[in-house]
DNA sequence: GCGCGGTACTTAATCGCTTAACTGATGCGT
DNA sequence: ACGCATCAGTTAAGCGATTAAGTACCGCGC
């Protein structure tokens, strides 16, 4: 079934009008013809229904109109809305978005960006798995590349939108602490292999200073790993169940790294018996709009993901037409979204 | 800042093996030339870093390995987790995926489709809003198109994955009857700009037959305003809170057409102290991730996600490769995920 | 020794558009 | 009137691949 759906071209439209191609796309794209003509050469494309072809241009142009959004993990809900908001972003000035997931896989990641490259999107957003791959460096060097969260290291970036991490895990565990608890198992959702981010060393930092134990364990975005090894974790709750294998006495409080680990906790919780909020403390970390629904409604850590969707969009859409910008590092600072779901600790 | 990034090209590997561009091409892809020419093409290639440009090669041969998944309003939560899957999909198949969100605007979701049939998008998946719309029809003669949840009533498609909406209501419109319910709040994400969809028609049908009441509103996906509906509903509630202006007794269990509204119920349920499970019922459709780890757990419809993104992508590659397929028509049959969110209706 | 059929390539057209360079015609200052 | 811009448009050369058609060479049967 051959689709034998013929495009109107650009000769087409040259010939209806009598002109030559150049003469027409000049007309349609308001360079240097006379307002007349312009005029015929609008009309005959509008009635033939012509538009210009987007492959065809890019070839020559080398611009696609198309920039590439490289999530590092869309399992994590978060990313998701990060995702759907750079999206938006985009299309209100007239880019696609040509989202993609590395389902947290740096290697894949790398090869995706790659791909992108050679796809000619004008501009590559990307929340990287691995910061610090070499890889990037290529890339960036072929394409302006805008990363979200963590800096690629060694790449010269169009832009960078990141998260004071590092304030963020203060103010949380100063949070924490300020409310009695001693015993924190933090959750970050660094897999065996992804390499280490440097927040688990400011986790460590901010104990050391605060004088407070932490344990820091890796847990998957998915939420039900995530449950898994909450439940895992609860399992050394005080008040009675059967005490688990690890060395640490059960936390009276859990920080998550991701509020979709936070859900895991809630569920592990509430299977435990244990009332999140009173029994046990949970901290998020991202403000998904789900925390806010949840019961109790989650505290967590909010960086604005509308502000940072709009800003790595602007980076992005700064660089592939070339501007400069001020400041091509925006540093997200962290707010403390305090609802429900940390209490002073017990006993 | 000119980026003289040149890729190599296929005459430059020509060049360096003494071949001709031709030659180079066939043997790139295994036609006719000499084992021997083949491997020293290869070798070349391989040396010069070279990679054929996807948007010539897609000027010539019309294809792009570029599939467009257009999401009726992202702001859903599911539909979130579709797309993502989708994605996996696809690129589990070398194709990738341009995910754009028509924000539940019907004309945007056709200027949308439309653009995407110009950049080449080799197939287009669609969750559509107005799946009536006429422009459906010349979208669909230009590139194959599978449509997700609803027919495309006036287009001819390359295959469509529904859901049994109307035995998926009928299940859970039952299993509430049968806990006793006899007055129900079904909430549409049906908007005003949106067509009426024939589910709400279901919800009629289904309620006459079991002899039940129901009150059928519309409500936005968005958590924050779903939240707020949900709290203009159980305002209403029998124990003792402030009666509201509607006509209708306040229900005694609530049916969401998605998940997301769902949570916003759990949200205005825990402010108005409404004990979900046992105040409140309420039922969900979709199944989310997050329906599993919330208090309690949400009864839902589930419709088995990740088949559906497989059998989409599966329907769209076949119509790519002009492969017919047997049924191009699945019926997604509803399961009913039985969790704690629907209790005996009391008194 | 001739024709026939394969290989193994090459030539050149083509996809649809952009754009540098060129051609005439017009206007303008002096 | 002359030279020089300027304007409006044309010509043609790409962009980087694919691919139909053509050529040269070799071996083979009879």
């Amino acid at each position: 079934m051959a689709r034998p759906n013929k495009r109107t071209t650009l000769r087409e439209v040259a010939e209806a009008t009598g002109l030559s191609t150049a003469a027409v796309s000049y007309a349609l794209r308001g360079k240097h013809v006379s307002k007349e003509t312009e005029e015929r050469v609008r009309k005959a494309a509008a009635e033939l229904g012509y538009e210009a072809d987007p492959i065809a241009r890019a070839l020559v142009s080398g611009r696609t109109s198309t920039v590439g959004v490289l999530a590092g993990d869309l399992q994590d809900l978060w990313q998701q809305q990060l995702m759907a908001a750079i999206g938006r972003e985009l299309l209100a000035g007239d880019r696609y978005a040509l989202i993609l997931d590395a389902g947290g896989d740096p290697e894949r990641e790398l090869a995706l960006a790659k791909q992108l490259r050679d796809q000619r999107v004008d501009g590559l957003l990307v929340s990287p798995v691995d910061p610090s791959a070499e890889g990037w460096s290529k890339i960036a060097d072929a394409v302006p590349v805008v990363s979200i969260g963590d800096a690629l290291s060694r790449a010269r970036t169009a832009g960078e939108v990141l998260f004071d991490n590092r304030a963020g895990i203060d103010a949380v565990l100063d949070y924490l602490r300020g409310l009695g608890h001693r015993r924190i198992t933090v959750l970050t959702p660094t897999g065996p292999s992804t390499p280490d981010r440097p927040a688990d060393r400011y986790v460590r930092e901010a104990a050391d200073r605060l004088g407070i134990e932490v344990e820091v364990l890796p847990c998957a975005q998915e939420l039900g790993e995530a449950t898994a090894m909450a439940r895992r974790v609860l399992t050394n709750s005080p008040d009675g169940r059967p005490a688990g294998t690890s060395a640490l006495t059960a936390p009276t409080a859990v920080f998550c790294f991701s509020d979709s680990i936070a859900y895991g906790v809630y569920a592990a919780a509430a299977e435990a018996a244990l009332t999140v909020g009173r029994d046990l403390s949970v901290v998020g970390f991202d403000d998904h709009p789900v925390s806010r629904v949840l019961t109790p409604p989650l505290t967590t850590v909010d960086w604005g993901l509308g502000e940072i969707a709009k800003e790595a969009a602007r980076l992005a859409v700064a660089a592939i037409e070339g501007r400069r910008v001020r400041r091509k590092r925006i540093l997200c600072a962290p707010r403390l979204s305090e609802r429900g779901s940390a209490a002073r600790a017990r006993g």
